[in-house]
Formats: C-alpha cells, sequence, structure tokens
DNA sequence: AAACTCACG
DNA sequence: ACGTACGTGAGTTTC
C-alpha cells in the first residue's frame, strides 16, 4: 500500500519558529529561522518515513467559513508576528522548487485540508500520515491514517506516532470522540467555550464513560455525576454542540486532490539553489547536492581550481630570486602563511593562467629566511593575505618588517559585516561562495604536517586555500567599494594591522615584584573581610563567591528583602547590595570582599600569569571583533585595568616605564559628546564646546536654566548622566535608576534636555528613522553596523536595535579618529626617528613609552596628531601627560 | 556552556 | 503593557 504524508504547513511553521535559534536571519536582515527550521523537520521526517508520496497544507487566513458562526472564533490568536509573515512566501516558494505540492483554499484552513485529503486518500486505497502539532487533528486517526504529533522541547524536536490502538489506550475511546471532549472542555486558543465549569480532567471521565456528548444529553438527567455537574452540563447544552460543530475537521472540502499527483520528485535545482543561497543556508545547498546552475552568473562566480594548482619546492636560491623577480611584476600575489611561517603559499596570475608555489621553512635561520625577509618586507610585491595583524607580529617576531601588504581577506570581512563576530578563512568561503573549504588548521594539528614527507595530499589544501584567498578578495573589495568602504579599509582598517602587531610585540612593562606585593596585602585583607563575614552570617560553611549561597545567607537566613530577581534565584550585584546598606554590616563587608578578590584573582594573578621573560606584558589586540568598529584587547585584556577606585588604581602604578624612560599618555576629552553635537549639528551644544566650559556644567546651566557659575554639584551630576545616557539612548526609567531621582523627575530632565538641544533630538529621530530604512547606520568615515533587530515586531528586540542605532554612529566614529591618530602618531614617530613607541590604547587613550628627553616633544605630536585627524564643528582637544607610571602620566 | 558578577571606555 | 543604557573580556560557580 502506498503511502503519503501531509504536512499541517501552518501549524509545523509555528513551532519552527518559535522553536528554532530566535536571531537565525541573513545579512540583510531577512529572519530565516522558521525555514529553516521547517525543513529540518521535513528532512527528519522524510527520512524516517520514506513516504510515496507528500504535500503541505496552508490556511487561507481566519476567520473561516467553518468557524464564521461564532464570533469570538480565534480571537485569542495573535496575528503572526512580522517576522514569521515576511518568511511564509519564501517558505513557499522553497517548497514549490522542491517540487512539493502545496494545498490552501480561501476560508479553509489547513486541518480542513488535512481531513479531506485522509479521507480521499482513504478511498482511494492509500495510507496516510498527517504530520502537524495540533492534537485536534486526532480526530482524523483510523487504520489508515496515522497521525504524527510534532512536539518541540528545548529546540529539539520530537515526533510521536498516533495509531487508533496508541490513542485508545492514552485516551480510553476512540479517536472520534476527541471532538467530544473538545466540546466539553472548550479550547481557549481557538477560543471555544465548551461547558462552563468542565476541564479537562471531569470531561475525559464522561467521554471515557459515555463515548459522545449525544449519549451523555440523551442520558441526562440519569447521567452518572454530581448535581452541580449535570447542572452545568444541562445549562451548557447548547454551548457544546455549538463548540462540538467547531471542534469538527471537515472532510469535504472542494479541492482537486489524487494521491498519485504527489508522488515525490527531485526538486528544482536551479530555483532552489538560487533560494538557499539568498536564504544563506550553504549546508542545505550541499546536503540536497544541488549545484550551481550552468551558464549564467550566480551570487559570485567561484574560483576554479581543478589542474590549476601547481606546487613547488624552492630548493636554491637562485630559484628563489628568480620567483621574487616574477612576484615584483605581478599585480597580486595571494599568500597562505601558516602560524609559525614555515610552510608559505604563494599564488599570482600568469598570462590568464594560475601560478603557484608552496615554501617551506624548516629552518627559519638557514638561508630561506633572507627569502621570508626579501618576500614580505618587499613593497613591490603586493600580497593579499588572511589576517594580517598576526602575520605581522609573527614576522616582527623573525625581526622581519612587514611591507607590501595590500589586502586582508579577514579585515575587509569584518568591515562588511562588523557583527559576524568570526571570519575564518572556510567560513567566509561558505558565506561568499557556497563552497565548503577544508580547514587548513587541519593539516598543521599536533605537529602532524610534515610537508617534507609526504608534500602531495595536504599541500593540494593549503595552495586552494590560497587560491580562496585570491577568490575572496575579489568579491570583498568589489563590496567595499559598492558601499563607499573602500577609502575606511585602504586608509584606516587595514594600516592598522601592523602598528598593532608592533604594539603588541612592544607590551606593556609591568613591575613584578610591586605586582606580588599588592597580592599579598590583598590576599591578607581578604583573609579578614572572610572572618567578619562569616562571624557576622553565624556561620563559615557558604562560599561566598557562590552568589547561590550568598543569596540563601542574605535573604533567607539574614531575612533582608530580596531586591531583584535574576533567573536562578536572587541578585546580589552590587546595584542590589549597595540598596541593602546599612540593614546589615555582612553587606559592606561584603562588598569589599567582592572588590578585594576580584583585583586578586582578574588583576593580581591573571596578569601575573601573562607577563613575558622580558617582564612586559604583551596583549592581543583585536580588530575584527566589536561590532561598533572598537577595539578589544585580550589575554590579558588592558583595557580594563581599575581606575575608578582608589585600591583598584594602585594596580596602575604597576605599569610603568623602564629605567630612563617615561610613559606618555593622550587621551580625548569628551570624544563622544563633541562627536554627538557635530553629527547632530546641534547649535547650542557646539557652542557650548568651542566655549571651552566643562560641557556637563554648561549642560545643567542650560537645562535648570541658572548662570553657569550657580550650577550645584548635584546639577553638574544629573547633567553628566544624561549626556552620557543620550549617547546610549536612555530610557527616562535608567536615567532614574543611575542618579537616584523619580522616574518623573527623570523625564522632565530628559524634556528640558531635548528642549534645549532641538538638534539632539532631531539627531536621534534621524538616525533611527535612516536604520529602519535601509537597516544599517554609518560613522563619518562610512563604517557600517546592520541593524536587522530594528525591524522586530518584539518591542524589546526592536527597543535595542533603537538603541544601537543611537550608539553605533557615535561609538564608531570614536574609534575611526583614534584609529587614524594611531598611524599617523606611528608614522610619524618613525619617520621622525624617535625611539618612542606606541603601547596601548583604550578606546579614547593612547600611551606612549619613550625616552626621557623625547617626552616634551612626543607630547606635543600626539597631541598635534589626535587633535588632527578632523575638523569638525567643535575642537577635538586631547590631554597629554608624562610620567614614570600609568597612573602618574594619566 | 551558561549564568553571574564586575573591571574599563 | 512591555522592561528598562552602548561597547567589551575574564574569573568563578554551577549544571
Amino acid at each position: 500500500m502506498k503511502k503519503l504524508m501531509v504536512i499541517d504547513g501552518n501549524s509545523i511553521v509555528n513551532r519552527a519558529f518559535y522553536g528554532v535559534s530566535q536571531n537565525l536571519t541573513t545579512r540583510e536582515g531577512q529572519p530565516t529561522n522558521a525555514i529553516f527550521g521547517f525543513l529540518n523537520i521535513l528532512n527528519k521526517l522524510l527520512d524516517e518515513g520514506a513516504p510515496d508520496a507528500l504535500c503541505v497544507t496552508f490556511d487561507r487566513s481566519a476567520p473561516t467559513f467553518r468557524h464564521q458562526a461564532f464570533e469570538g472564533y480565534k480571537a485569542n490568536r495573535k496575528g503572526m508576528p512580522d517576522e514569521l509573515a515576511s518568511q511564509m512566501p519564501i517558505l513557499k516558494d522553497v517548497l514549490g522548487a522542491m517540487n512539493i505540492p502545496m494545498y490552501e483554499l480561501d476560508g479553509w484552513e489547513a486541518d480542513d485540508l488535512l481531513g479531506t485529503i485522509a479521507r480521499l486518500d482513504e478511498a482511494a486505497g492509500w495510507e496516510t500520515a498527517i504530520v502537524t502539532g495540533d492534537k485536534d487533528a486526532l480526530q482524523l486517526v483510523t487504520e489508515a491514517t496515522t497521525v504524527k504529533l510534532v512536539s518541540t522541547r528545548m529546540g529539539r524536536t520530537t515526533t510521536r506516532d498516533v495509531t487508533p490502538d496508541s490513542f485508545r489506550e492514552e485516551y480510553g475511546f476512540d479517536p472520534i470522540n476527541i471532538i467530544d471532549l473538545k466540546a466539553l472542555m472548550g479550547d481557549s486558543s481557538d477560543n471555544y467555550p465548551g461547558v462552563k465549569g468542565v476541564g479537562e480532567k471531569t470531561a475525559m471521565a464522561l467521554i471515557q464513560q459515555y463515548g459522545a456528548i449525544d449519549a451523555i444529553y440523551a442520558a441526562l438527567p440519569d447521567v452518572d455525576a454530581k448535581p452541580g455537574l449535570i447542572k452545568k452540563l444541562e445549562e451548557g447544552k447548547d454551548s457544546a454542540f455549538l463548540s462540538y460543530d467547531l471542534a469538527t475537521i471537515r472532510t469535504d472540502a472542494p479541492i482537486d486532490f489524487k494521491p498519485e499527483d504527489n508522488l515525490r520528485r527531485e526538486p528544482d535545482n536551479n530555483r532552489l539553489y538560487e533560494l538557499f543561497l539568498d536564504l544563506e543556508f550553504a549546508k542545505l545547498i550541499d546536503k540536497y547536492h544541488l549545484t550551481a546552475p550552468q551558464g549564467e552568473a550566480v551570487a559570485e562566480e567561484a574560483p576554479v581550481f581543478e589542474g590549476a594548482c601547481t606546487s613547488e619546492m624552492v630548493e636554491n636560491r637562485a630559484r628563489m630570486e628568480e620567483l621574487l623577480a616574477l612576484w615584483r611584476t605581478k599585480e597580486i600575489v595571494d599568500v597562505l602563511a601558516l602560524p609559525g611561517l614555515d610552510v608559505v603559499c604563494v599564488e599570482w596570475q600568469e598570462d590568464e593562467k594560475t601560478g603557484s608555489a608552496a615554501l617551506f621553512f624548516a629552518d627559519k635561520l638557514d638561508c630561506h629566511n633572507n627569502f621570508l625577509r626579501s618576500f614580505f618586507s618587499d613593497p613591490a610585491i603586493k600580497k593579499t593575505v588572511h589576517g594580517l595583524k598576526n602575520l605581522c607580529r609573527a614576522l616582527l617576531a623573525e625581526g622581519i618588517s612587514p611591507a607590501g601588504f595590500v589586502f586582508d581577506t579577514e579585515v575587509a570581512a569584518y568591515l562588511l559585516a562588523p557583527s559576524d563576530g568570526s571570519y575564518e578563512l572556510e567560513k567566509l568561503v561558505l558565506t561568499y561562495f557556497n563552497q565548503q573549504a577544508d580547514r587548513a588548521a587541519a593539516y598543521l594539528d599536533d605537529g602532524a604536517f610534515s610537508p617534507l614527507a609526504d608534500p602531495a595530499a595536504p599541500l593540494a589544501a593549503l595552495m586552494s586555500h590560497c587560491a580562496w584567498i585570491g577568490a575572496l578578495r575579489g568579491v570583498l573589495e568589489k563590496r567595499l567599494r559598492e558601499l563607499n568602504m573602500w577609502e575606511l579599509y585602504e586608509k584606516v582598517d587595514l594600516p592598522l594591522c601592523p602598528v598593532l602587531a608592533e604594539m603588541e610585540t612592544e607590551g606593556f612593562l609591568i613591575d613584578r615584584g610591586a605586582l606580588a606585593q599588592f597580592g599579598d596585602m590583598l590576599s591578607q585583607r581578604i583573609d579578614q573581610v572572610q572572618n567578619t563575614i562569616y562571624a557576622l552570617a553565624g556561620e563559615d560553611t557558604f562560599n561566598i563567591n557562590s552568589t547561590q549561597q550568598l543569596g540563601g545567607i542574605l535573604f533567607d537566613k539574614l531575612g533582608l528583602p530580596p531586591v531583584k530577581k535574576t533567573k536562578t534565584g536572587y541578585s546580589t550585584n552590587a546595584d542590589v547590595l549597595d540598596k541593602l546598606r546599612g540593614q546589615h554590616p555582612i553587606i559592606d563587608s561584603i562588598l569589599e570582599y567582592r572588590q578585594l578578590t576580584k583585583l586578586k584573582s582578574t588583576y593580581v594573578d591573571g596578569l601575573g600569569k601573562v607577563i613575558g621573560p622580558d617582564g612586559r606584558i604583551h596583549t592581543s589586540f583585536q580588530n575584527t571583533v566589536t561590532a561598533t568598529g572598537r577595539l578589544s584587547s585580550t589575554e590579558p585584556n588592558l583595557q580594563n585595568i581599575p581606575v575608578r577606585t582608589e585600591l583598584g588604581a594602585e594596580l596602575r602604578k604597576m605599569f610603568a616605564a623602564p629605567a630612563g624612560k617615561v610613559l606618555v599618555d593622550a587621551d580625548y576629552s569628551q570624544i563622544e559628546l563633541r562627536l554627538l553635537a557635530h553629527m547632530a549639528g546641534d547649535q547650542a551644544m557646539i557652542e557650548g564646546f568651542q566655549s571651552g566650559e566643562d560641557i556637563h556644567t554648561i549642560t545643567a546651566s542650560q537645562v535648570f536654566n541658572v548662570p553657569v557659575e550657580k550650577v550645584a554639584p548635584q546639577m553638574r551630576r544629573s547633567a553628566k548622566a544624561v549626556n552620557f545616557g543620550i549617547v546610549y539612548g536612555i530610557s527616562p526609567f535608567s536615567l532614574s535608576q543611575d542618579i537616584g531621582v523619580s522616574v518623573q523627575e527623570a523625564k522632565e530632565y530628559m524634556d528640558r534636555y531635548f528642549a534645549h538641544y532641538a538638534g539632539v533630538r532631531a539627531y536621534m529621530d534621524g538616525v533611527v528613522e535612516q536604520a529602519k530604512q535601509a537597516g544599517y547606520v554609518s560613522t563619518l568615515w562610512g563604517r557600517r553596523r546592520w541593524i536587522p533587530e530594528i525591524k522586530s515586531s518584539n518591542f524589546n528586540t526592536r527597543s535595542f536595535g533603537e538603541r544601537v542605532a543611537l550608539n553605533a554612529p557615535i561609538q564608531g566614529t570614536a574609534a575611526d579618529i583614534i584609529k587614524l591618530a594611531m598611524i599617523r602618531v606611528r608614522d610619524r614617530l618613525k619617520a621622525e626617528h624617535f625611539e618612542g613607541k606606541l603601547v596601548l590604547q583604550v578606546h579614547d587613550e593612547l600611551i606612549v613609552e619613550c625616552p626621557e628627553s623625547e617626552a616634551e616633544a612626543i607630547c606635543k605630536l600626539v597631541e598635534e596628531e589626535m587633535e588632527g585627524v578632523a575638523a569638525l564643528s567643535v575642537p577635538l582637544l586631547a590631554e597629554t601627560h608624562a610620567g614614570k607610571t600609568w597612573a602618574d602620566a594619566h
């Protein structure tokens, strides 16, 4: 007997939408999670069920014919969220391309079509499997028709086959009587009432005993039940029969259906390929073995390797010179340099065909080193690489000065999609070409790569990586130019790479001894405070670091009032503890304990672990991580060294200049607010900055309408909080939390603020509008951040998108500016033969280590370059200081 | 691996 | 009525 599988499209797509990771979108912001989830469920079903035929049914909008009788029907069902609605037509396109028949009919619901199809199928002598998440469909179960009930739990979908036997076993009555069950108990999601006062338990018992509501009502008033229930049944009779009709799935929809029309067919390769390409479902392209349509350009033309790859072991000096000379004549050479530089692959274009070579440097100190040096420091050889910053660092470690790098695929991909998070070559190949590249690192893991032993096998893969780098260069460059980001790329992010590598290599000297001493002091105090806490708590068996255990002590044992909850229990963060201050002496001790242990573990111990043999700390600057364009710093993070508390700031005394040298520290004054004034073109704020007065005082004076000299400290504090809040897209509630006033007062501050800075409000409205229209926002230098969230139908998600739209242009422009300043400072230090070197950047702050004799000149140089990056409608101000330690210089 | 907390701009 | 500020990285506990 042939089998047909019929899928309740609306039910399954809903489950997929709410069950699959919410954030799956294309890079342009089209949500795809429901489609992806639907296809996954479909694939799983087909693997398990192997039906001969397959089709899908869809609703054509409520209220339906069947339910017109009842006005409140579906009043409780919310309309489909936009993110799901936008996926429906695409899903139907996909199913169409897969040659899966779809059935939908005006005025009919999916389940009526399911019912009709099942019966027609049965009549034709076929078996039917109905796939749905809706238990109403169980009424359709017969010997020939099973229901595959789909449920999603924690993102996993499971299906359960329901047959007449398994149904009876579970419910104790026949499948058809589920209609009677619903007639009594009602259905809140479909909004039909059933019998008032009868729930699932009661209804089940009645149906198990009597089978159908006809039988129940026929037996009235002698039904075997309590008098109260009998009264309810009598009163609810009309409603019960109405509900019965509503719960009945019709099997007589006027559709033209023949089972054999639904026999499985091969998908339409070209249509499906293009759809999956648009949806960025590269893995599914592989899974379905789809191929790029022949003869027409798809997204991007993928490179051809076959037969084009040759490799060469360069064994003598003459051949090296020959190759170097050749490469100098080429427009570009694409380079894959493996970590450690012991293997370098080079590919280039030669008379319309590709040439390539793999160079091995088993011993970097032999004559090959000359090759490495000549190749990587020759400005005449124009090189493309993936991950320039790290390559530069590796080169510097070999004493080679990098030059001639004209393209970095990693940085380019970051600029095009800065929220993507990671940009491994394999991932980019998948994104831009929908192809799977083997991981180059696979040939290196545990040092297994041994080119001399077996050059052939891994070499082909490595060379193909090289070719991918070249192919990516093509599409990335094209895209950067299309988006007007080429200049940003060429003038800012690319040339910053060697600067960062130099800074990492240089490192920051730290006073090991002083650090250890500080750590000992902390340990002693931690001991004391810990004892105090245990004494105050009356027990010493709990772990103060555990928020759970601590919460138990504070809120259960000591009875303090819980201020805030987290997912897992009581919140015990600093905000909460601050509110509890004065209610119990243990609070102050816990705050102190937190401060001390943070300093000890994160900073003293953390930093101690990463001091190099040279006594210096070499952080890694991440230049492809943040969504806004900022840098970040890892292993260790040197951008969050304490400064705000006195004890914490002690640490900055450990960051020092060596004997005979000093640190020059320069930081931008209020750069983000200045940028807000400039970008908003707000005259009042611009004049405020031009006056040279303290901006928070001016704001207070304008907002509170008092002369500058009459601004009280509290007024300035409030104005400062508003100023900062604005840049983040603040709400009155958060402002009130921040400065400790009522929400009403906070709102008044903001209203007054916007009244005086009308340009700021207009700018904010404009930038949000731009983000909604275009899907992205930009900095002054054209750095982009895509904001798919702003089109969300979810209030919180959308609000987040709006705040991001407000903040990203400002934070990002500040990042553009300091990156440019870094490049220029570094270039001038070098050009003017200073010994001074950049060692650190902390978002709006630069630190140079230099001989004492250079300090004065370098202060001037850094200030000039930082302030001179751009001419805005407000001055860019940088303040510089020199000192023996970071604490002194800041 | 996720949750919580906290350090910085 | 919602749920409450942008951007990071790291240490600790807990599952």
